[in-house]
DNA sequence: AAACATTCCGAAATCGTTTTCGTCCCACGG
DNA sequence: CCGTGGGACGAAAACGATTTCGGAATGTTT
């Protein structure tokens, strides 16, 4: 039990390295931090002690004394890790290398979880928050009266004084239709996806408005709502093919729903992009690159709302504080579904 | 400049509370953290003051006192997460709800940033630390002298004192073939992934090494190697066909790869698993319910692998260290491909 | 040589918590 | 009535770093 075990070396403290270099704790502080009024020799010796011993100093304790952790931490509510991960990696280069650490947790969209982690990560005094949801949908704020700035991303807070970044989903339903458009498809369907998501109506929203300023409107007068999988995106085709042959172009609200769509296509004997064009959302790589033809998607830009969140809590550190919803463009990928070679 | 940044209110304190209940921080803290030798009366006291002051203890100077932190950090490599959030889903439910808190950096592949955050993870004081690979070969060592206990999750340390977990890539090859021999088929062909990597191997010495004990071996006398991707699969598959048409079988790399097979069998005519079963591993659902009809997959279990790493890391701080490179068992997931309706 | 300005350095306070010792007071037995 | 034991509480020392402020040593003027 009482045994050594082995770990109690927890490295060398900064007392360690003033004893080596002998000086005060003091001394080799400012040593080691570019403080002035060391004299250069001194400040040798000490750098010197560091490195031989090789000294990190204790966040913990440096966080104790300044109040300021250089951590963030981020509750995610996304299983897969398909949101969280591209956001994550924006927000790590937004905070430029090795200046902050994140603090992931995954709360699995429940509200116990949620509120554990956030008291865990107040607990140790992250300098902010970084909220990501599943879905665009506005969901009630983490926390009223939390210490540090708090962003929420991809799900919106319901509260106006919050701030929080998502992706243009009006916007993206514009440029994939524009794209269309420009390629010159005329009968336009759209296969969407679960219409409880905000998302799916957001993109449908975008996609009419633009076939309005054309003078056109959807093939079968509106979307065909389901679910965000490929058997969905076949059974819909099938019907769309019964009751539209004619169509020259499909939208779908993702790409697994391409997919699927895809899929219908081929078995009956439709040439992508010859026949019909097909284009989508998402622009998950897995899926958007698999496919044959390769997928024309719309990439919602993760990485690029992490930055932007990271952006905004240093800001807010700095007093520069925002609120309301902001929305960020989107990011036509274009590839054979669409532009056959 | 020196407005009110207006977060200075960072909560309450130790002090604080004490103050509210009109006792010493001794006392209070002896209150909380129901230590004996306090008056009933005294520690209702404290405790509603807490209460009041939504107290909530910094777990910084827990940390700097009692030289635990509660948190363990994961390095990742996978920059999908396809791996590293269930590898953190378990680690966190093996680490009781709240326990402890996990820590995750994305180090991208990179030695520089892997060390760049073993540093900032290191000077948070971390109890342990778990190393995500993104391939089952064995990699170099994080570190060599870490002061916590370090455990290898899916990349295996080349180091034999250090102690890693990897799925068992050869028992998955088992169990697919084994199925597929229990099914009746004989003809059996595999179309693998990229030979760099030793999954591929793994899997191949679990079919071969299963067939030859029921007197049988690959068609085509051995795997076909490519790479990780629906469009190897397709291409395999054809001529695969040619050569070889009276196969009855095929196990895939992967479920990319097998989601190419199945649309190439499909072109080709073939019914899926009436004339031809196709199997794969990694079950990633995404891909593998998706298909049609949906694939029969070995799920490599990451979540256990993340539940045996936090076990092992809660062990080590008990004493109790252990070493080498243990398999974990994964799990035949059967679906439509090889039982067909 | 005295007065003064410069450097350079160290003692001590601080951050918020836990824990170890005292100290105080009350009740009890002798 | 006095000594004693023990329960309740508080002062203070950790944990490891930073920062302020005062003091010592050196160098520069008259």
């Amino acid at each position: 039990m009482a045994q050594a075990a082995g770990h109690s070396a927890t490295g060398a403290r900064l007392k360690d390295v003033a004893e080596a270099a002998g000086v005060s704790v003091a001394t080799a502080s400012k040593a080691l931090n570019n403080r002035e009024n060391v004299h250069p020799a001194t400040r040798r010796r000490v750098l010197e002690a560091a490195e031989r011993l090789s000294f990190t100093p204790n966040a913990l304790a440096q966080t104790l004394h300044s109040g300021r952790s250089g951590t963030v931490g981020l509750i995610t509510h996304d299983l897969e890790g398909r949101f969280s991960i591209p956001i994550l990696m924006g927000a790590e280069d937004a905070f430029g290398a090795g200046k902050m650490s994140i603090f992931l947790c995954d709360a699995r969209g429940d509200a116990i979880r949620q509120a554990h982690h956030l008291q865990a990560l107040l607990s140790r005094r992250v300098d902010g928050l970084i909220i990501v949801g599943s879905r665009t949908d506005p969901r009630p704020p983490v926390t009223t009266d939390a210490p540090v700035p708090v962003v929420y991303v991809y799900a919106p807070s319901e509260r106006e004084e919050d701030l929080s970044f998502v992706p243009d989903n009006v916007g993206a339903g514009r440029q994939v239709t524009e794209h269309l458009l420009s390629l010159g498809r005329r009968r336009i369907a759209h296969i969407a996806g679960d219409t409880s998501y905000a998302a799916t109506h957001d993109r449908v929203e975008g996609i009419i408005a633009t076939l309005a300023d054309a003078g056109l409107e959807l093939v079968g007068g509106k979307p065909r709502f389901g679910s965000w999988s490929e058997s969905w995106g076949r059974a819909a085709t099938t019907s769309l093919l019964a009751g539209d042959p004619e169509v020259d172009a499909i939208i779908c609200g993702s790409d697994q729903i391409a997919r699927g769509v895809l899929e219908s296509l081929h078995g009956a004997g439709k040439e992508v992009p010859g026949d019909i064009a097909v284009a989508s959302f998402d622009n998950w790589e897995i899926l958007a690159t698999g496919a044959r033809p390769q997928l024309t998607s719309v990439d919602m830009g993760f990485t690029a709302l992490g930055q932007r969140a990271a952006r905004a809590i240093f800001d807010a550190l700095a007093g520069r504080h925002d609120s309301g919803v902001h929305t960020e463009p989107c990011r036509l990928v274009v590839r054979a579904s669409t532009i056959g070679s």
